[in-house]
DNA sequence: TTTT
DNA sequence: TTTT
């Protein structure tokens, strides 16, 4: 089925610094944790009220990876875009479970860092050489600073995610 | 924390007729099935690959609900746009689970059918009376032809899904 | 034809204090301008380099509008959703002109202070009143801080700009 | 400034059959027109209402342009996501214009047919040969139908549009 | 006219 | 576990 969009867009804080993990083949993958929340006002008893729903972000991209390695820590807030993807996995009793995770891999997704810390130009620099050679025009335009697809030169695959984790969320 | 966004977006298939349940206090609640799938060429062996992602949606937006009721069949194609919650729940031994639904309610939650069938009116002819009540000016403008936020008159509400269900996905 | 979608999501900084004007039967009219960038680095020199795009953003909602009266200021980092729409006006020799804005108006309309300025309740304790009295449920759940249905008790309207403004951008 | 986003989704039909253009290098654009609607009731009469927007498309990615060439034509159905542009001009009489386009370029962007015509495969077989050369692993995954990135072997660039024409919408 |  |  071509003509189908599965598309996640989160503005949020990460909980904890990101854990990079490695493949057998040596990509990395990085795991986040980001917190978006909504509050409003109780109609009774006019009081304040929130949710917190918390995202787990898995971002298989190398150079997002890189960007996420060198200036994701915890309490950043960033604009992440990706996609969803369930995952099933064993438990210690065998039984299936299920994890659903914002993957971002490949093309259409993005990451983008919202409180100024570390965009100093070392998001989209981390790529120019992969990027470079995959484009033949005078400008090595259209690299948003840290698009999944700027890795190109590097990476983007990986799609079964056999790593031997057992680690739902 | 204000400053936070969390959509999701959705083009896809229904996978099966939509069940529509009510809590104890009336409300209706629908159940989506949502396929989306990507293509893909191996690069190696030249084939042609396909990887479907079925998600499931959840209709708290009594409007919403019955634009589902009447017009959602088994194979429609969908725009669906709502937002991540991941549900806790426990299993027959009593296990922790955890269930991550796309959910439209109350708003910034939008369903519209892509392939013609029931759009003839009904999606937003259904809410015009809750809507009215709600607005003071003139034009009845801005209901897109099944917002979430149309049924604003009726519903919208419910937001702990306290239902009796133990159904993870 | 139902079936569309006609969403701009815009994640940037606020170029000067927004103009608030009125309509003549009183409602308020917020007028911004926001920028976006993207850097890339040049393939052949290897210097960076930027673009930046802006964007005029025109928020009819009244409770947005309060939102952006109290807390956006020139220099905010905004994240705002609403829809494409292209103006037709006359230029002083008659000849017909068009301008294209970013409309935030009824649902699916958004506007968030991505940079902690201004959250600390305002954007959505304001229009407390205006939503409970067209919400029959128990919790005035589904506000976020700044959704432009929170309005809706208040606004909300106002299709067609006829204002007596002859600026394009 | 890193930390911003720039993005547009529409979903509609094409008003007319595609032009394509070509740079002086040989690169494609096409431009499309696409419609997009909402219906409304009017809350003092009571009828049903319409307002349609156009929107000019441009598609600078030569993967795009191709699948806009072989399958989009006057009425189709089409998911779109792009960057909002504005292009300054010069009409006959030299005064200064704006025109505001969706444009499809480089990254992030994306072109879906909604109605089941031409998506056979075309829409990604025919860019297997470029996209393959530029990743390293075992699958080509990550493409999808018709993301504007899979044409990374064979373009992506044109930055500044400065073709000869001085047509504004 | 913003921001980095 | 974040943030306001």
């Amino acid at each position: 089925m071509a003509g189908s969009v599965n598309k996640v867009i989160l503005v949020g804080n990460v909980g904890a610094d990101p854990e990079i993990r490695r493949t057998q083949d040596g990509r990395p993958i990085a795991n986040l944790r980001i917190a978006t929340s909504e509050t409003w006002r109780d109609r009774n008893s006019g009081e304040r009220r929130e949710k917190t729903e918390w995202h787990t972000v898995v971002v298989f991209n190398e150079g997002l990876c890189k960007v996420v390695e060198q200036y994701v820590k915890k309490g950043a807030k960033l604009y992440v875009e990706g996609q969803l993807q369930t995952r099933k996995w064993q438990d210690q009793q065998g039984q299936d479970r299920y994890s659903t995770e914002v993957v971002l891999q490949g093309f259409n997704s993005t990451l983008t860092m919202l409180d100024g810390r570390g965009d100093g130009g070392g998001a989209s620099s981390g790529f120019g050489g992969g990027r470079g050679s995959s484009n033949d025009y005078g400008d090595d335009y259209g690299a948003p600073s840290s698009s999944s697809s700027s890795s190109r030169g590097g990476g983007g695959g990986n799609f079964s995610r056999d790593l031997d984790d057992d680690i739902p969320f």
